[in-house]
RNA sequence: GGGCGGUUAGCUCAGCGGUAGAGCGUCUCGUUUACACCGAGAGGGUCGGGGGUUCGAUCCCCUCACCGCCCACCA
């Protein structure tokens, strides 16, 4: 005998230690079997489970099930992600906790050391917890994302990419973050509305220059009046920039500034004269009209000082600080203080005309939260415009669709704007870009050693072979870094190339994860096999770093979608609408909640509220809500146990003769559809309130209900029928239940087997989804079983709202029932009594005295009540109940009466009206008969 | 500035062209041998405002308001 809850923390990890040992979690190698198959979004390797994957995991794992046992090859393939600047950070930040010596004391080789050394104590952590949400990844084929296969996918991407003149290095303005030192795409980039102010300076003319500039200005905007001026007022929000001014630009078609294009400024501090230059991208509407130019510090003006032909001046360090581009008196200044000492010197030297205090937006690292300076360097860039078009055909076409359709447009948005990708990232933990430098060539073929030149190749025999290729017979020889100067001065004549220092973005290795994971460039079975895959599921928070890109990549390198379908699930927010964080303290964790309510709960709460594509706002007392509904079952369970319904053998469902296992049977095949089309599109939420409804309020609260009479009567046919029924229904129900609720439908699947019946094939996991016929939907039978459930319902509300005490058990006379309706009554009668708690049913003329109207479909029944009655107060039901109908007979009676809706609504509209208006007259009728009846009473 | 999503019962949300729904909460009743993590019953909404289309609008269109998010923007 079961107990009397179910005990998940004692079962769970038995039981899916059971699933993986015997081979359930991959995929069959059946060959006829159609593939289903899911890559996971690798979690950092290093990190935790949150609700956010237990959410995303869930919807994973019910789709994985769900197509396990509907016969498919399912494959969930996992992995984890090496989340190079993540995880980076994380281990800088434990050395500096520890009182270690900094990364770049430490070296590259110790640190990366230190690194893999945090994963390995660390990254078991989050597969783990993968493991107690019940995921069902077949780990055999795990992958990580630095691992040799993987890592031998990228370096084949990257020169294939280089090959094919879509991935090359240029000298651009990046997105800097000073204090990682390295380049990030504008991806990493989080704008943040920051106070801060424009600050509006004077740059003198040079040469004695003056202008007359428009100060005062009639209703029309003319000037009015002028003032002679030497100076060109300029504003920036960025003070320190100005000592890399190279230029000041003005409208073409400024007529303030007209005469002074050409002419210069001496930048102050500075002493540097630099043009004033005419460029489409000044506003004359903003500030002055005038903008001062500083090409190697800001995106536009780098645009400017290309068209205008301005040199680039960085005055910056890799840390943010003043370099010695800058006048003595700020060097190793940093970028803050820097501003600080320009305005002071600014408004000491009267150039400062104005402070306007504002908030406007700043760049910030994602990590590390510090301002992003635009900085001038050397990268590697993909070609993401040329990689996006196909991209973008695919969803455009079909060959992928979003679920919900409407994030396409997120992603149309960003493909058709797409940029350069920056890949190349200066970081240590990650992918070591396969590129080579070298000295370049002069026209005299002598190498000049203060120009690279970047071989790309995945070994260093093919570096070497296309080195000798480019300059010729000499010696060749690659050296590290670090040996390059001892190496020109001790070998004068041998060519030294030397690798590229840099890794590559996380997100380069992540875009590869569909093919890579499957054995690529290998010609591996599961490349052939499981490549497309079939549906994505992630956040949409990644659409743009890790979608996009898995679409470009897999259609450049594999010539096909990486999927089919990429559903978008909702991001899980705490019961007030907040985003969790840390720092907030809103935090919940997943596996807090698994062990107090139990990992099904968890799960079958994130797949009834995963319909949300927006935000889930997750509260404990929902959990709480479903684990209830576990124990609900689990006690369903417990009664079929109690009263003999052990599975039979051979049990055939379409055999029964029982009105109510026909009905209940039908019950089934609906359920079956709903639930089977749910996961299909799938509409998770649909699916689990398909699952919970028919559960809970069909089975539990009709179904065993009203079998409850059977088992107790006499009929011993029925009541064999009837537990062969409720065996077959509670094993329906922990097949279609197990793709949400794992572990307590496959504890039931064990424990019914228990007691008797046939063995069973398999684990319920590994059971095939079933498949019914329409035609066991039987119409006599559910009408007969819902006129009874609608009858015992309005027997119960008139009893509640007459206070008839619930031992109380008043006869009751059917009156005006024709043939069917006898014979309902007649086979139902027993489970009529019982579930209304009657005394004597009998057949009647007229209603008796004393007695409260029941509407039963045609027929009337009469209450026996009298002794209960409170006369007003039933004058009242009676008098509110027939006012319902008569509001009711209004509204149909004016639509009836409209000729357009009867010449123009579909005829079973129309139809629907009539019926409905027809039953509330009848109602109504009846009501007032008795209504008068009690009149004349009282 | 551009875009997306939202506004339905006290709360959290379904529904999305033909009688307004669920869960939770509230109130009343209940020791009927599965379950109090339960059962029975009840109350509760002019479906954000205003227009329009339609025989008919919570649902489609327009518009306004408010909330949230994404992208762009540091003169």
């Amino acid at each position: 005998m079961l107990e009397k809850t179910f005990d998940p923390k004692a079962v769970e990890p038995r039981l899916y230690e059971a699933w993986e040992a015997s081979g359930a979690f991959k995929p069959s190698e059946d060959p006829n079997a159609e593939p289903f198959v899911i890559v996971i979004p690798p979690p950092n390797v290093t990190g935790s489970l949150h609700i956010g994957h237990a959410l995303n995991n869930t919807l994973q794992d019910v789709l994985t099930r769900f197509h396990r046992m509907r016969g498919k090859a399912a494959l969930w393939l996992p992995g984890t992600d090496h989340a190079g600047i993540a995880t980076q950070m994380v281990v800088e930040r434990q050395l500096a906790a520890a009182g270690n010596i900094g990364r770049r004391d430490m070296g590259r080789e110790a640190f990366v050391e230190k690194v893999w050394e945090w994963k390995a104590e660390s990254g078991g952590a989050i597969t783990n917890q993968l493991r107690r949400l019940g995921a069902s990844c077949d780990w055999s084929r795990e992958r990580f994302t630095l691992d040799d296969g993987l890592s031998a996918a990228v370096r084949k991407v990257f020169v294939q990419l280089h090959k094919q003149g879509l991935l090359y290095r240029d000298k651009r303005l990046v997105n800097w973050d000073p204090q990682f030192q390295t380049a990030i795409s504008d991806l990493e980039v989080e704008q943040k509305e920051v106070d801060g102010a424009y600050w509006h300076f004077a740059y003198p003319l040079a040469d004695g220059v003056t202008y007359q500039h428009p100060v005062e200005f009639d209703d029309e905007g003319k000037p009015t009046q002028y003032e002679t001026r030497d100076y060109i007022v300029v504003a920036t929000t960025r003070p320190e920039t100005m000592l890399g001014d190279t230029g000041v630009a003005v409208h073409p078609s400024d007529e303030r500034y007209k005469d002074l294009v050409g002419k210069d400024v001496v930048l102050p501090i500075v002493g540097r004269r630099i043009p004033i230059v005419a460029d489409d991208y000044a506003d004359p509407t903003k500030g002055s009209g005038a903008v001062k130019i500083t090409p190697a510090h800001d995106f536009n003006d780098f645009q400017v000082g290309k068209r205008a032909g301005l040199p680039s001046i960085n005055i910056l360090t890799p840390e943010a600080k003043l370099n010695d581009a800058v006048p003595a008196e700020y060097q190793g200044m940093d970028r803050f203080a820097a501003r600080k000492a320009i305005v002071a010197r600014a408004e000491e030297e009267g150039w400062l005309k104005e402070i306007e205090k504002t908030r406007h937006m700043v760049p910030h690292g994602d990590r590390s939260g510090v301002v992003i300076e635009p900085y001038l360097t050397d990268q590697w860039y993909v070609d993401a415009y040329t990689l996006a078009q196909p991209a973008l055909k695919a969803v455009e076409n079909g060959d992928t669709v979003f679920e919900p359709k409407h994030w396409e447009k997120t992603y149309f948005e960003w493909l058709r704007n797409i940029e350069p990708w920056c890949v190349s990232r200066q970081l240590w933990w990650g992918h070591r870009i396969p590129a080579w430098f070298g000295p370049e060539i002069d026209e005299l073929g002598n190498p000049v050693v203060s120009a690279e030149r970047p071989f790309v190749a995945e070994t260093e025999e093919e570096i070497i072979a296309e080195a000798k290729a480019f300059y010729g017979d000499r010696p060749i020889k690659i050296v590290s870094v670090a040996d390059l100067t001892a190496a020109y001065e001790t070998e004068p004549g041998t060519i030294h190339l030397y690798r590229d220092e840099d890794v590559l973005d996380t997100w380069f290795s992540s875009a590869l994860w569909p093919f890579s994971t499957l054995g690529w460039p290998e010609k591996t079975p599961d490349v052939a096999r499981f490549y497309p895959t079939s549906t994505l599921v992630t956040g949409f928070d990644i659409i743009f770093f890790w979608v996009a890109r898995m679409m470009m990549m897999g259609i450049h390198f594999m010539g096909e979608a990486p999927f089919k379908q990429v559903f978008i699930n909702a991001l899980v927010r705490d019961e007030k609408g907040a985003k969790m964080s840390k720092s907030k303290g809103n935090v919940i964790d997943p596996l807090a909640l698994i062990d107090e309510l139990g990992c099904d709960a968890v799960r079958f709460t994130l797949t009834a509220m995963s319909g949300q594509a927006r935000d889930i706002k997750l509260s404990k007392q929902r959990i709480e809500g479903y684990r209830n509904f576990g124990t609900k079952l689990w006690n369903a369970t417990r009664f079929a146990q109690m009263n003999g319904c052990v599975r039979v053998e051979g049990f055939d469902p379409a055999s029964v003769t029982q009105p109510l296992n026909k009905w209940i049977r039908g019950e089934v095949v609906k359920t079956l559809g709903e639930v089977t089309k749910a996961f299909e599109a799938p509409a998770f939420d649909e699916g689990a309130s398909a699952l919970y409804r028919f559960i809970w309020n069909v089975f539990c609260d009709w179904y065993l209900e009203l079998a409850k009479p059977v088992l107790n009567g006499e009929d011993e046919a029925a009541k064999a029928e009837t537990r062969a029924m409720t065996a077959w229904v509670l094993d329906q129900i922990l097949i279609l239940l197990h793709p949400v609720m794992p572990f307590i439908t496959e504890e039931l699947w064990d424990k019914t087997a228990e007691e008797g019946g046939p063995a069973r094939d398999a684990m319920l996991i590994s059971t095939r989804w079933p498949e019914m016929p329409e035609s066991w939907i039987d119409a006599e039978a559910a009408a007969e079983i819902g006129w009874l459930v609608d009858t015992v319902g309005e027997i119960r509300s008139l009893r509640a709202e007459m206070n008839v005490p619930p031992s109380a058990k008043p006869a009751l006379a059917v009156v005006g029932a024709g043939e069917g309706t006898l014979g309902r009554l007649e086979r139902q009668r027993d489970l009529l009594v019982s579930l209304a708690r009657l005394g004597e049913v009998a057949i009647a003329d007229a209603a008796p005295a004393g007695t409260a109207p029941v509407v039963m479909g045609e027929a009337t029944g009469a209450l026996g009540v009298a002794e209960f009655i409170d006369v007003a107060a039933e004058k009242a039901r009676l008098t509110k109940e027939i006012a319902g109908h008569v509001s009711e007979i209004e509204k149909t009676g004016k639509k009836l009466g409209n000729p357009d809706f009867l010449a123009r609504a579909k005829p079973e509209v129309v139809e629907e009206n009539r019926e409905r208006l027809a039953e509330a007259e009848a109602a109504k009728a009846k009501l007032e008969a008795a209504l008068g009846r009690l009149a004349a009473m009282g």
